[in-house]
DNA sequence: CTGTTAGCGCGTTCAA
DNA sequence: TTGAACGCGCTAACAG
């Protein structure tokens, strides 16, 4: 019942081909018979069919997004400049969690290939050798969005993580503070999260930088871990991985009985719209997560569209914004 | 170069229909020559080009997901919901953002035909004519979610809103609060947050009610909204109609010099994980976030199956959850 | 239980 | 500048 190209063709008096090409612009039509055409689809209100012109063109015009989880924060602001790139230059997005678990992370590669997806936007956790062979394998142009791939094989778009934990550690430092703590996840989980302890640590003094592991990275979780942590620890000084992180590093700190930013200073990666909205205001190292996915999609079509791209390996400038809880 | 179901047939030594058959189970095929099947399948790597399935069955599991803003909490809370069980019931979904603008909507259901989604998961503050002719004329099946159609033609899922604003009033007015306010957006923009709001009014005397109006719903934007209101009326309880512009009255009614629970009690709708993270936290009417997705998303997959439904109009539970803002 | 044969709706040669 | 014909990879009758 759906109008096809087909009916457009008998409307205007002209061969299916015809309608093709003043559809896509494949080639010169005259005028006259273009205007014809052009008639004939609003009179019919003919739609053309995306999935038949995926399987003839073998291009679906489609990008699959496989992230961790979109209902974090940081996340689903990614997910939003990557949707509003991929609108932008008319492609769809097809969105999956892969909840940071391996094996499903390396199944929706194959799945994205069944649905003939024309380009991968991904994100990690923790780049390994199965992603990049599922890559491979599926053949399909994938861009890392906030994500590291250690050998840089694979396009990516990145902050510079170590050098930004050595700005949060400079910064601290030079506001006096002696003894630093990083708040994270466990080493191993996310190579950003250790790249930047690894900066972190490459500017404070020996003996005076602790690192306060928290295994899921969730307020509720964080908070007794890090009061128990500053009930053992005299530290001045706090980077969080995360503005959750962050909030729950300055709840714990008053819970201890002391102040931010008198005390302990506390600073946190990310900022997301949680840290202009407490009390006091955390200091950030701001990342630019929309345009993480803008970017990310934006290489994307350069890649897709064999357009020229200055660099496979995009960094992106973070900065230190101060706010009241340093 | 990528191998079709005739290589399988090929190397099984079989007809396609048979490849076919064992993929889909189909029809009943003789244990030996399914094994061969299998194994030639294996032995190729071979995965089923969904596009193509797609235009032979007209059936491409695909459900076009329509939502005003991912990068919302809320929002991104209910985009999780609605994935989690489109990929339980072997589904992918195209995610796009509207931005609540009515144009956009209404195009958007004209893309996904194009896309030729199975389904449609929808989402807006405010649904009117053109929406449903939207939904008509594409025939496409399309859930509400966590969006009212007044005249219930449209299958959705809801809470009662009217019920839970009225919840909301009495819990404070059990509570002793005598003059109430609602914090919101203007009215006709959500329809969902406007029956909360008739529900509180129908429980709250008259001249001791009254509607605060925030443009856009974001923090910083109420937060000297509600200050000036506050400075000017003297109320001892407040209702937000989000949890957002629930920790705006309560740093509004900090800066007035004024104590949260003691002298004005704040509660907020939502439930985020805002709510469990500021000081105080916040009493919430509890939305189900994640289940407006999932079972919109499940309430869809029966649609397109033709499984019998109890209801079109799913009615979700809201409660209370007592923090230490009231 | 299995193979043959049409399409699905469109892009794309190749001729005209 | 236009049309006819083929094929994309698969599902779905229809035979056998």
């Amino acid at each position: 019942m759906p109008v096809t190209i087909y009916d457009v063709a008998r409307e205007a008096k002209v061969s299916m081909a015809t309608v093709s090409r003043v559809l896509n612009g494949t080639a010169v039509v005259r005028e006259d018979t273009k205007q014809r055409v052009l008639e004939a689809i609003a009179k019919l209100g003919y739609r053309p069919n995306a999935v038949a012109r995926g399987l003839a063109s073998k291009k679906t015009r489609t990008i699959g997004v496989i992230v961790p989880d979109v209902s974090a924060a940081f996340v689903a602001e990614v997910v939003r400049g990557i949707e509003d790139i991929a609108t932008m230059y008319d492609y769809h997005i097809i969105l999956t969690n892969s909840d940071a678990q391996l094996q499903r992370e390396v199944d929706l590669v194959g799945t994205m290939w069944e649905k003939q997806v024309d380009g991968i936007v991904y994100m990690t956790h923790r780049l390994v050798k199965e992603h990049v062979d599922a890559f491979e394998q599926a053949q399909i142009p994938v861009v890392l969005c906030a994500t590291e791939d250690p050998e840089r094989r694979i396009p990516s778009v990145n902050i510079d993580n170590r050098r930004a934990g050595k700005d949060a550690a400079a910064y601290l430092l030079e506001r006096g503070c002696q003894r630093i703590a990083y708040v994270t996840t466990p080493k191993g989980v996310s190579v950003l999260s250790d790249r930047r302890g690894a900066g972190l640590a490459s500017v404070v003094p020996k003996g005076q930088f602790f690192r306060v592991e928290v295994a899921s990275g969730r307020y509720e979780h964080a908070l007794p871990i890090l009061k128990t942590f500053l009930t053992d620890h005299n530290v001045d000084g706090i980077v969080a991985a995360s503005d959750e992180l962050g909030l729950a590093s300055i709840h714990a700190v008053q819970d201890c009985g002391k102040r931010v930013p008198e005390d302990v200073k506390v600073m946190a990666f990310d900022n997301t719209r949680l840290a202009t909205m407490v009390r006091p205001e955390m200091t950030v190292i701001a990342q630019p997560m929309y345009d993480f996915g803008a970017v990310s999609m934006r290489l994307l079509t350069k890649l897709l569209h064999d357009e020229p791209v200055e660099s496979y390996n995009v960094i992106l400038q973070h900065i230190v914004v101060e706010r009241q809880s340093t």
